[in-house]
DNA sequence: TTTATTTTAAAATAAATGTTTTAAAACTAA
DNA sequence: TTAGTTTTAAAACATTTATTTTAAAATAAA
């Protein structure tokens, strides 16, 4: 009963999730939000609480439906071949010249700035794409892909170190060309 | 003639210099930074222009005076042992528990958000730490302390892109105690 | 001492920010 | 039709923001 709602909560938060990526969360105001989804600020309040509840829910949704495909590769091939598509995969969102890096970590330079529970979704996603890596670089180690003596875990964090410097070094409009260069030095790092 | 001033343009520039790096530029307030320099608005419009200015001031500042000495190892020392020192310190810079990462690196992630004066002074530093990478390989590729069929300017380019990685990967508290572990990786994959 | 000049402290401004309130609109159940 | 409920649109709110203005304070030269 009662008046019917205009909007679905997936695609505002849809939209808002892109202005946060574009933007930061502290550039990224609650006018901009209501501009880009047409939303009204009330409903906007009562649906997500505050702006950090919004911030939140962008969050969820950028790992739930805009990453998690891409780290489903992880999944479905949790082995040397799964982790060298899932860099390549990387390296190529890179290469993209609207490219804007990822929303969970762009915000890792400002961990203060954001909420604490915020801050600890991207400590969570990180953590959770590391163990990712880990779990196929462990079967690649069985699978006799990668030396029986190597660190598992520490190749895994090496990778998902350099997703990070990715991440940053892809900014450089001008430079972000060599990074696909990277990719056989890393590759060979974690397989030899 | 006139009123003498009260401050040091420098002591201003250091101390606004830290409030940026800590909180960023858009979490950055002029209240902000005149609480903490204690110097009044009026004179810091007049010094500076306006807030792009100051942190713009701030950046140069952080380039001569901060980070300067960092990478003057790689001027003193152009060569291998050059490049170890200041992977080592940039690995050393991570490890402490109030790392506030790089102000120049912590900006890309925001590079639209800053005055494009201030984002031509992000890359035209990080261009410079690079060239100066490439410097200090060329010779030691001269001193055959790395492969002669190597691309130096590859390599450097892959050590910046590791600076920052760390820049990020840094911040993550719990998971930072790892980075000093792929100091053997990179300088290997530099190496041979 | 006066005048000119510059800096300072403090107040003022205008716009933007995050958030709340008010009242009208749109629906359901009685 | 009415009463009850929820969403909406619009305005209102208090705070913060970047910036400017005003007037007092501190100096040097005339």
């Amino acid at each position: 009963m009662g008046r019917p709602r205009s909007y679905s909560r997936e695609a505002v938060v849809e939209k808002a999730m892109g202005v946060f990526w574009q933007n930061g969360y502290k550039a990224t105001s609650i006018s901009d939000v209501v501009r880009e989804t047409g939303l009204n600020t009330a409903s906007m309040y009562k649906e997500f609480g505050d702006k950090e509840g919004l911030f939140s829910a962008a969050l969820d949704h950028y790992r739930d439906h805009v990453i998690g495909p891409r780290y489903r590769i992880l999944i479905d091939n949790p082995n040397l071949e799964g982790v060298e598509m899932f860099l390549r995969n990387v390296f190529l969102g890179a290469a993209k010249s609207e490219y804007k890096g990822c929303l969970m970590m762009n915000h890792l330079a400002q961990k203060h700035v954001i909420s604490p529970e915020a801050a600890e979704q991207v400590g969570a996603f990180c953590a959770e794409v590391e163990s990712l890596v880990e779990a196929a670089l462990r079967n690649a180690q069985a699978d006799g892909d990668i030396g029986p003596d190597k660190d598992t875990a520490q190749l895994a964090s090496f990778l998902v170190f350099c997703v990070h410097g990715t991440v940053l070094y892809g900014r450089h409009d001008e430079k972000k060309h060599v990074i696909p260069n990277f990719y056989d030095m890393i590759m060979r790092e974690i397989r030899e």
